[in-house]
DNA sequence: TTTGCTGCAAACAATTTGCAAACCG
DNA sequence: CGGTTTGCAAATTGTTTGCAGCAAA
């Protein structure tokens, strides 16, 4: 495991079977099926240790947390409206309109995996022009720009 | 408003109050934010209401629903990982490996909006093999396919 | 008059947090 | 030892649901 250094991270058993599992499961698992997978091992761990930890190791940049889920919905009266851009401080959502498209290539690719796809989602996740005017703030680990 | 005859939908003086305030934000507002919308015209409306419209008016195609708010986090031991394709009925998700380049042009967009992107995001939607063997199920208003 | 719709409150589900004990360095 | 981290439980937050009365069609 990275990173335990600087960072006043400890090396518990807790965050290591954690990242462990994480590492062994493919399929981008929630935090619950994460700690159902990691129970096996641990059978007295909490749930709660299973999200700080995943906190913890998102912001150091060991593990990514997908942004998809962002806790609140949100909704647009305009529709076939797919591309946005996301602060990731504050949650602002603005319209965007790049390319993106699909290549045929591509379409074969979901196609042979047996998809129907119905939405095409483009986002870019990033920082809004009013909280980079704030200053950094919290950061993450592996900061580099697109 | 459309849609009110097959349907068996009513024009109530909610739904209608929630389809203008909606139309009129282009902020992509939250069920939340938009209650407090609509309450400034409705002060008695309840929020239960504001979500039950959102949820009727999506599936009838009035509205949209942007999807990347699914309840649940996901997390990925692999960095550098953001394209995926997300089954829209039972929440699975694969991983992808499309093209989807940012072109010059679409990053001077960006740059001009003052955000600075830190992540880029795409997401195929669509039913996933085990699924459409389910047959259809709740169908949306307008499936189309891409 | 028949359903659909509403307000209200309680129920849920995912995630976060306070606290005292346990543990790492 | 001193600050992190843990397990546990309670608290929060966003969303859904049951119900009795109200109101479109």
């Amino acid at each position: 495991m990275l990173l335990t250094a600087s960072t006043g991270m400890r090396r518990t058993k807790q965050r290591e079977v954690i990242v462990e599992e994480l590492t062994k499961l493919r399929t981008h698992p929630s935090a619950d099926e994460l700690y159902e997978q990691v129970r096996k091992r641990l059978p007295r761990i909490s749930l709660g240790t299973v999200y700080r930890n995943l906190e913890i190791l998102s912001r150091e940049g060991t593990i990514h947390r997908l942004e998809l889920g962002r806790s609140q919905m949100r909704f647009d009266g305009e529709l076939n409206e797919h591309q946005h851009i996301r602060c990731m401080r504050c949650g602002r959502v603005d319209d965007l309109s790049v390319e993106a498209e699909l290549t045929e290539h591509d379409r074969e690719i979901v196609r042979s995996m047996g998809y129907r796809v119905l939405e095409r989602w483009v986002e870019l996740v990033g920082v809004c022009p009013v909280c980079r005017k704030k200053g950094t703030g919290k950061r993450r680990g592996n900061e580099r720009g697109l």
